[in-house]
DNA sequence: TGGATATGGAAAGTAAACTTTACATAGAGG
DNA sequence: CCTCTATGTAAAGTTTACTTTCCATATCCA
């Protein structure tokens, strides 16, 4: 599963922690996010999601078969 | 968040447990998704999303400030 | 009445998402 | 050079998604 919320989040010039407060989760969590270390729950999805204004197909990217769970 | 999954299993008509091969989890799994018991995955999201020929958001619907993770 | 099928759901265990704490590094600007 | 800010990442702990096993119930049909 890859995605797009460096990028995103540095088009919108926030902080991760900045992020991380918008959405009640810690730095640390955008940033094992945005460095591929786990896939957010589908609660923290839809909240990105709604913050960037993109689906969540927009952001999260799934590649059949690279067999992750 | 709730979804239509049992909704739109049934419309396929199959069964729980044909739903759960496919997509390669237990039929527990399917039964406790339909009946709220947890959220799925990500991951198991865009299987579902994928089988059913829909976007995620179009079969679970988040639920603002049901405060859940 | 009986067995076979489909579903609900509990219990206990594993795996993965997330938290808190902590430390390390790199870049910007004084 | 020093310090401040933003980010990377690891370790240990909690919570939640998911598994396997098991039992209960309802329906169908021979």
């Amino acid at each position: 599963m890859k995605n797009r919320l460096e990028q995103l989040r540095k088009e919108r010039g926030i902080k991760q922690e900045e992020l991380a407060a918008i959405l009640e989760v810690s730095r640390q969590t955008i940033g094992s996010l945005e460095n591929g270390r786990y896939n957010p729950s589908i609660v923290l999805a839809f909240k990105l999601a709604k913050f960037f204004n993109l689906s969540i197909e927009e952001i999260f990217i799934y590649e059949e078969d690279s067999d992750e769970k």
